[in-house]
DNA sequence: GATTGATCTGAACGCGCGTTCAGATAAACC
DNA sequence: GGTTTATCTGAACGCGCGTTCAGATCAATC
């Protein structure tokens, strides 16, 4: 067996969180080995201990890269002050982004169980603010009378649980393309809402 | 330490199921060992094979208890005509059953991997008949006039997943009662089906 | 071309896993 | 009260787990 060593921190860092994250999402983190993860980046158990303290933490973080990346990638966008638009944006920005990323979804919400209570606490503060962008729009709207719901809370998990659940079911190569389940949803969405 | 031996069989099968359900939901299958189990029973692990053949045995027919359950208990409402009637049934019976049975619900979709090929088709199948019930309500009240809707696989997808999203943040002891719950949501499905 | 330092191997640690089974126990039956 | 039988214990099986670490290896530096 050649033995492959040298430098090569650059490149095995983010194969390990890779690997990890693909098997972590098809077998579940409890079912992943440490050597599995290994043997998925070519090498054994013990280097992966150069990259990351404990498989705790390899979790965490994989979660919490996830959850940084869907609030980064919502500021960046810059928000129509008529609740309308700013739904329809949040509509199709949740929908793609989530489509894009079904791993680290399905980890996300799958794997909360596994997180320690600290980590537990931080990964739901961030899903927390996220849901919050989303009321607001809903009661902004409301405000100015082009909304019409009965508690800005339960419509808001309500619609995300509607929209994260296209995950369940899209699939790149069905009937349907992105921009059509966009469309549905969007105006399935604003149905939900309108005055 | 006390022997406690005897036959208590009809009494400890029951107990094997329950102890494992209310773990699996807690910490995951993968989580949950035949000890672990034995304990919450008050019985050696050993024991545990008097009552099942083994541990994918023990889930899936948790899996199935809980879906025929499903299946049954929708089979014995005698379902409205009318599509704007059978559709609030629909609704309000897939909250309630659903609240009321929180461990088995996250069990049944979160253990799916867990599954054999053999096991996870038939609880799919299952699924998909409870699906097909509500997508043959949506496409009766488009034939009469009453629904408008663009796809209605779609959109059956996205109403069971809302729906389902009741357990994710609903407690018995919120602001919110189960009925009242049950209201906002029905008042949602219409709207999005709304013709 | 010798030295350094980052990277990786390979073996080891104690532990818990699912499952099996011979033997112990106690309830049920005659 | 002796026998039968269902039920349970306790030990054992081989295996893989997360993590550690001494030593091997190789790229970069001088």
């Amino acid at each position: 067996m050649a033995r492959t060593q040298g430098s090569h921190s650059d490149i095995t860092g983010p194969r390990v969180r890779d690997a990890a994250r693909r098997l972590i999402a098809r077998h579940g983190f409890a079912a992943v080995s440490m050597r599995k993860i290994a043997a998925e980046v070519g090498v054994q158990a013990g280097a992966l201990y150069n990259y990351i303290p404990d498989k705790q933490t390899l979790l965490f973080e994989i979660m919490q890269a996830h959850m940084e990346e869907l609030l980064t990638a919502r500021a960046e966008l810059d928000a129509p002050a008529d609740p309308v638009q700013a739904l329809e944006q949040f509509t199709r920005f949740h929908i793609r982004f989530h489509s894009n990323r079904p791993d680290e979804v399905f980890i996300a919400y799958m794997e909360l169980r596994n997180l320690t209570p600290e980590n537990f606490a931080a990964i739901e503060a961030m899903r927390r603010t996220y849901e919050d962008q989303l009321t607001e729009i809903l009661v902004a709207g409301v405000a100015v009378g082009h909304f019409r719901l009965a508690e800005p809370r339960v419509t808001t998990m309500a619609l995300i649980a509607m929209l994260t659940g296209v995950n369940t079911w899209f699939r790149e190569e069905g009937r349907l393309s992105l921009d059509e389940v966009e469309g549905i949803y969007l105006d399935m969405v604003r149905r939900t809402v309108a005055a």
